[in-house]
DNA sequence: CGTTGCGTTGAGTACCATCAACTGGGGTGG
DNA sequence: CCACCCCAGTTGATGGTACTCAACGCAACG
């Protein structure tokens, strides 16, 4: 892990916005999301239809905050409110008895928490904070009002939840019937596919907030072998990493061990 | 293999209904469906609101059918249609170019074959018949314009996506943290209790039209091995099986090895 | 400066895959 | 009617992938 990404810091900093939210916080918090523009947000806001019967106060609401490690929900739980997470990383998660954990996916910026949430109060898993984190709560009835008048916001919502079906398909083909190098360089080329989409990748290199457990819980693999992996890409100029962040270094290599097309 | 459940045959006939159908086929197919107490299709037809205001000759449609080992839909696929199993079972799969191949679910009698596809005429996956199968399809577009004017079946229809939600996350699970005899056990006790919604076991006994190599594809693991779990469970006196029949013989000793609670 | 958490590395091992041979049943064709 | 094949399942031998257990370095932190 010698090896730094000298300039990435430099290149991207999805933090900065917050900043400026701070200070502006009676104002809306999502004027000035960079993030606006490549997500759901868009239609909820931007492209609101000019006869919105909901100028939303809850779109004026200060964003909801949690701390890194800390959970943001848990499994069971009855809530009515739908969450956006504007800023950090999180996961959805089942915590079994004995110990064992299956991280479920992983929630960057600019994802929807739980969109599966229209359709009811509970849900089946736990979400838990990666980074610190930011997030935007909507009320379920009032989002499920709009989704019914406003077309494009439905159908948006509908490729969001199209979307997470194919990607919870692929996890579970990667862990019924791929290896381990393939799991984790998949889940690599993934998470920078969907970082992307969000303009938060520059020059192949992206944060990366993923510590060797949460990959391990991620890909059904063990902290250490994930480590012989992750060193094994390294020694292989596949990547580079620090503890944040990610770099690709040989797309084509890591992409012949692991974006084996379905 | 060669003790044998004698009399499960003579308790269930599931198939029976369907001798019933062929011969009244110019009337509604499901007139005489045993199934639709227990299935969305009791709120698309029986519950359906007084002023619907479908008559839906869709519902008066000849069902469609399908031999065994036939696809039913192939991945990528485009199609206006959600369809509903009346008899037979099926799975959802995705082949890897080079042979392997996962299995998402398995869709038993009185399943909706493609429950997401209200939301997009594209699916990722292939579905194919596991048993000669006859299915009924409906109209996306009708569906749709019922499922926002008629609550009850909306609620219905949102906890057959919620519900399909939570078997997948359980699937992850098992392919992710579980061992072979806990993915097998899990299997096997889940089946039942989907059965058992639609009054399809009788005496821990139902219909099980799984091969080893079915198993082994939904499990991620070989079928060599799944021989040799599903050895060990009978000779444990855990289970008995036939080709297409299988009999739980001691329950608590199956969930002991695989109905670990979530 | 001890502690704690994370990543790395090594040695030994277990679980499951792979390869192979064999069985029995069902279908097919001579 | 029998020979044949094919498929599903079983069983054994062998091996590899990934797990387990353990030790250690290192950075962050109180």
């Amino acid at each position: 892990m010698g090896e730094i990404v000298a300039t990435a810091e430099e290149q991207i900093q999805p933090h900065n916005n917050l900043e400026a939210w701070k200070s502006t916080e009676k104002a809306s918090p999502c004027e000035q999301c960079k993030l606006r523009a490549f997500n759901i947000c868009h239609y909820l806001i931007d492209d609101a239809p000019a006869a919105a019967d909901t100028p939303d106060k809850s779109m004026w609401q200060p964003l909801e905050r949690q701390r890194a490690r800390r959970n943001i929900k848990s499994a069971g739980e009855r809530a009515n409110r739908v969450s956006i997470l504007c800023d950090g990383w999180a996961f959805r998660f089942v915590q079994l008895p004995d110990g064992r954990r299956q991280i479920l996916s992983i929630i960057v910026p600019g994802d929807v928490i739980t969109p599966t949430r229209i359709f009811g109060e509970q849900i089946a898993f736990s979400v838990q904070a990666l980074t610190d984190v930011r997030y935007q709560k909507y009320d379920r009835a009032a989002l499920k009002g709009r989704l019914a008048t406003d077309q494009r916001l439905a159908d948006a919502w509908s490729d969001l939840i199209l979307t997470e079906h194919q990607q919870i398909f692929g996890h579970l083909i990667d862990l019924g019937r791929r290896s381990a190098d393939e799991r984790v360089a998949h889940l690599v080329l993934e998470l920078k596919a969907r970082l992307k989409q969000r303009g938060l990748v520059s020059q192949q290199s992206f944060e990366f907030p993923l510590s060797q457990k949460i990959v391990a819980d991620t890909t059904g693999l063990t902290p250490e072998h994930v480590s012989r992996v992750l060193g094994s890409f390294r020694r292989a100029g596949l990547i580079e990493a620090t503890e944040t962040w990610l770099r690709i270094i040989n797309i084509d290599g890591l992409r012949r061990v692991g974006d084996l097309r379905i």
